[in-house]
DNA sequence: AGAAAATACTTTATGCCTAAACTAAATGAG
DNA sequence: CTCATTTAGTTTAGGCATAAAGTATTTTCT
């Protein structure tokens, strides 16, 4: 099972339309000039719109099948293989969400019974993070679930593209990595 | 320019972390049986790294220059080209977003002077929604720079990588599309 | 014509997400 | 030791997103 990281709220939204070809595009050369970041730009729409419709069927699985949302599997999912729990702040990270944001997502699963919160006795401004024996069944069964749904949801895709794919992907995402850097810096 | 359409929020994250390999790769082993949905897993979790990665970028440029959002600028993406306006149920359609959602962006770009709202003269309960002038000077505006910072996050990229993966994107919505169609007949 | 169904849109309740301001605790430098 | 800084986390204000319920209006069916 894979362990969403990304921080995909309100990514922006062109034209992913059912049929036709990006409104954008053409309204690049309208716009003009700076003719050709259009290679660019379909990438971005092409990304965005797999992304949200595979997002969409999910979110609505875990929703209809488990009354859950992704961001709580989430914080399972990063759980249920630190036998001895992580420290809080390591989750924003490793979710690339704000830290702000969590706070009320480990607030509820905490509440559910589905992990623990402690504070570290090292230093009393660290929470320590832990998996319940409740929250590793809830997650064990949900995971599995959402493996599921996504092999039938690619199942027309072949396999040998989707390795194919896995590893564009990859260099895609260090590319930009590098780039987002450098602009920082 | 793109628009871009997709409903993206909340969309569910695994690992897609800097160093390591997918948390739930190995979590899959664990859950076990239904061993290899790992190429889809991974397709997934790479999707969402890079649209989250990029998303976040642009996100950011948006706010610091324009002090705009992206839903926002979606809309006015598929206005610009409407110079007729748009028939306001068609934007939910085209943007993959509920049309609860809209009522309230489409609301403030009315505020803000960018777009117009007015009733059909046909069917009382159809709202016509169209740029004004202010509307589509502040579009171009953004939509160049928007293309720009694409083209700036993907420089490193080759291109000839860039239309393969358009291609392969492309069919890939395709399929997840077919799936989710099946899924509810 | 009149009731029922469909359509266009808004409202409500809830949750995720961010940025920025805030609190508390630990560290470090004089 | 004490004050400034850094670090961990929470809170706040605001926007985006959904689902589900509600309001008007038009269409359809008899």
């Amino acid at each position: 099972m894979p362990v969403r990281t990304a921080a995909q709220r309100n990514v922006g939204r062109y034209e992913v339309m059912a049929g036709k070809e990006p409104a954008l595009i053409d309204e690049e050369n309208i716009i003009g000039e700076d003719a050709d970041n259009r290679a660019q730009v379909r990438v971005w729409l092409r990304l965005l719109a797999c992304t949200s419709l595979i997002g969409a069927e999910l979110r609505r699985q875990f929703r209809e099948e488990f009354d859950f949302t992704m961001p709580r599997f989430d914080v399972l999912a990063q759980l249920d293989r630190e036998p001895v729990g992580l420290v809080l702040g390591e989750l924003p990270k490793r979710l690339m969400v704000t830290a702000g944001n969590l706070t009320p997502i480990v607030d509820r699963l905490v509440e559910d019974g589905l992990i623990t919160r402690s504070p570290s006795p090292l230093d009393r401004r660290v929470q320590i993070v832990c998996m319940t024996a409740e929250g590793r069944r809830a997650f064990r069964r949900m995971a599995k679930k959402h493996s599921l749904w996504l092999a039938s949801l690619l199942a027309e895709f072949p396999k040998a593209r989707l390795d194919g794919l896995v590893k564009e992907l990859d260099d895609l995402k260090n590319a930009v990595k590098r780039a987002t850097e450098e602009a920082r810096a």
